[in-house]
DNA sequence: GCCACCGGTGGC
DNA sequence: GCCACCGGTGGC
């Protein structure tokens, strides 16, 4: 059944809507409240609730959430209470977005894969050295915690239980003093 | 028990 | 001081 008051919302994917509610009484009375609505018809009050149910598949970090329109200018006012990493993005968006790129020179030669010491290695799915690359840079890029990788060997048979998000997919390694060298 | 609606407030 | 966000509840 179509509601009326919901209309399309281009920014979002096909389907959704979005309603604005004026308050007719109390003291915020004439003021409005936004909604909006899933494909399915579930029901949104905030931005934050909207990117948890859409995850990483909608780029929100632009989306004003009262106009239901994509506002570049809105890009550096960009919030960040990081809480844990389980909500955190971040990290997953930098090492998508290395992946597949690689470093140049000034002589815009592509600089192959880095060598990496013996010690480093991947774990999980899709272990590669680029990915391992990717893994390793965006962990340093994004956070000022030292890098020690997984821990347990048990990562490797249950990582739905022992994966530390906090840490790049690498299997925990020691720097020796030959790898520095 | 649900939900439309307004209140309260933390963060800016 | 504003307002995005979400708590709480009256009315059903």
């Amino acid at each position: 059944m179509e509601k009326p008051g919901r209309t399309d919302c281009p920014a979002l994917p096909p389907g959704w809507k979005k309603e604005e509610v004026i308050r007719k009484s109390g003291l915020s009375a004439g003021k409005s409240d936004v909604y909006y609505f899933s494909p399915s018809g579930k029901k949104f009050r905030s931005k934050p609730q909207l990117a948890r149910y859409l995850g990483n598949s909608v780029d929100l970090s632009s989306f004003d959430f009262r106009t239901g329109k994509m506002m570049p200018s809105k890009l550096q006012k960009n919030k960040q209470k990081l809480r844990n990493d389980a909500l955190n993005p971040n990290k997953l968006f930098w090492e998508k977005r290395l992946q597949g790129l690689s470093a140049s020179d000034v002589s815009e030669e592509i600089i192959k894969c880095m060598e990496l010491p013996k010690g480093l290695q991947g774990v999980g799915p899709g272990a590669s050295t680029e990915s391992l690359l990717s893994a390793v840079a965006s962990a340093l890029h994004s956070g000022s915690a030292p890098i020690t990788g997984q821990n347990s060997a048990a990562v490797e048979k249950n990582p739905g239980i022992w994966l530390n998000t906090s840490q790049p997919l690498c299997r925990a390694f020691v720097v020796t003093d030959d790898d520095i060298r």
